[in-house]
DNA sequence: CCTGTTACAGTCATAATGACTACAACATGC
DNA sequence: GCATGTTGTAGTCATTATGACTGTAACAGG
């Protein structure tokens, strides 16, 4: 604020929400609660909480994602946890004046998440699921304003993959670039090029640190690939485009 | 917000802050307000006001962007307005907690403003004066956080001249390329190739609209250039990039 | 009509990309 | 252990986009 004093300001509630992603069985996944209480009980919704006076929003953030979810070390280096936008609609919640200040987070694939206190249940949902294409959505439709939130935050990844090392926070270490490829994948909906793919990742300096001749024991079929870990860079220089979608 | 319900929840007031953005003289500059009361009596600061109850976020920086500049018609197209992102420490205000969504703004050059309700005054800063660079700043010391908030949105829109078509949004209609080119000139701190910069804007579909033959009557001295008018598109397709910066 | 200035037009080597083809290294099941 | 299918790795080649220029047209002032 800059030039009211104190007197006669409204009073407001704050709140954080997460859209907190994953990478599950190839599918690009958004974490969701059950609600337990009115309004939108039985609804699905994303997680997250009141700001506490001594926190700022993304503190809370942080400690809404635990509390919600259990998720207790979050990715194995600390995790990645950004603001989204902050919505504010008069009517965003029937109880009272809310204005939640909505972050996005990411990891890899996580476990099944527990619910939290006021949760009647939690669980990852695919994305594709739950956004309205076409057709209608698949799966439920979100408590309070979060579907348009959700479809913010969605954006904001696909975006966000093209031109920073993003794709890195979905990946546990060490990982292979076909591993890496299918976060791609999964996120914009359609695989990039193979060969341009590598190229582009190993031409981009510092995006990923070879772990020399190492390489992953087995899995499915075909030759095994080789194994990388996170590199330093935080941009990709010319952007790396997602196909004409 | 989501699972909790409304006992107990803490009280915040809610304000928005405003970077307005014009070109001045060839400057890159923003509005700021001289703050007439406590805390930072004196000091220079964004202009803002806090979220009445009926209000969404930017519908109150639209009120406050009238009512503390003066500014009526916004740009001759209704201008344009987006939200930043929201800072929340906890200490960021010493009378309260205070949330604020930030929002920046831009405009083609605009009247010197008049002062708001609680403002000594207003008037536009170059840009330039006010951020820190290897020395300290030639300008005031900003108010609050609001220097932190500065540097975001500065940040933002240098980033968005690149991939978007915003630079619209600092000239008035009709337009030159020199004029337009000197927008990007005054944001990025250097001016991107003449030649270069015309065949990536007459080359990017829709960014601008030739209105014909017609060319401006004169002003310093050399040929007169062509004018043009805002085209429907939003986004520059393979971005136009900053030089070595 | 000469000079300085500014806008417009086109060239050329280089970098990056999209779309492929060829080859190497695995697993499986005869 | 050999054929076959799968998957990862290495290259190719035409097309596009870019950066750095050079040249020409249209104005003002003397």
């Amino acid at each position: 604020m800059s030039t009211d004093d104190s007197r006669g300001h409204p009073p407001f509630a704050v709140t954080v929400d997460l859209a907190v992603f994953t990478i599950r069985d190839g599918a690009f996944s958004v974490l969701l609660v059950e609600r337990g209480v009115e309004p939108y009980a039985g609804s699905w919704a994303l997680p997250g909480g009141f700001v506490e006076p001594h926190e700022d929003a993304e503190t809370a953030a942080w400690r809404e994602l635990h509390e919600e979810t259990g998720v207790e070390r979050f990715g194995r280096h600390g995790g990645h946890l950004e603001q989204l936008r902050t919505y504010s609609a008069p009517d965003r919640d029937p109880r009272m004046r809310v204005v939640s200040v909505a972050h996005v987070a990411f990891a890899p694939d996580l476990p099944e998440p527990r619910a939290g206190s006021d949760a009647a249940g939690a669980r990852w949902w695919a994305v594709d699921d739950l956004l309205v294409r076409s057709t209608g959505p698949d799966g439920p439709r979100l408590a309070f304003d979060h579907a348009e939130i959700l479809r913010d935050a969605v954006e904001r990844i696909r975006a966000k993959l093209e031109y920073t090392t993003l794709a890195l926070e979905f990946v546990a270490e060490p990982f292979t670039l076909p591993e890496l490829r299918r976060v791609y994948t999964a996120v914009w909906g359609s695989a990039p090029d193979l060969g341009n793919f590598r190229r582009k990742v190993l031409g981009t300096e510092d995006f990923v640190v070879p772990t020399q001749t190492h390489e992953t024991p087995s899995e499915a079929g075909g030759r095994r690939a080789l194994l990388y870990r996170r590199g330093a860079a935080a941009s990709i220089s010319p952007p790396m485009l997602r196909a004409i979608g």
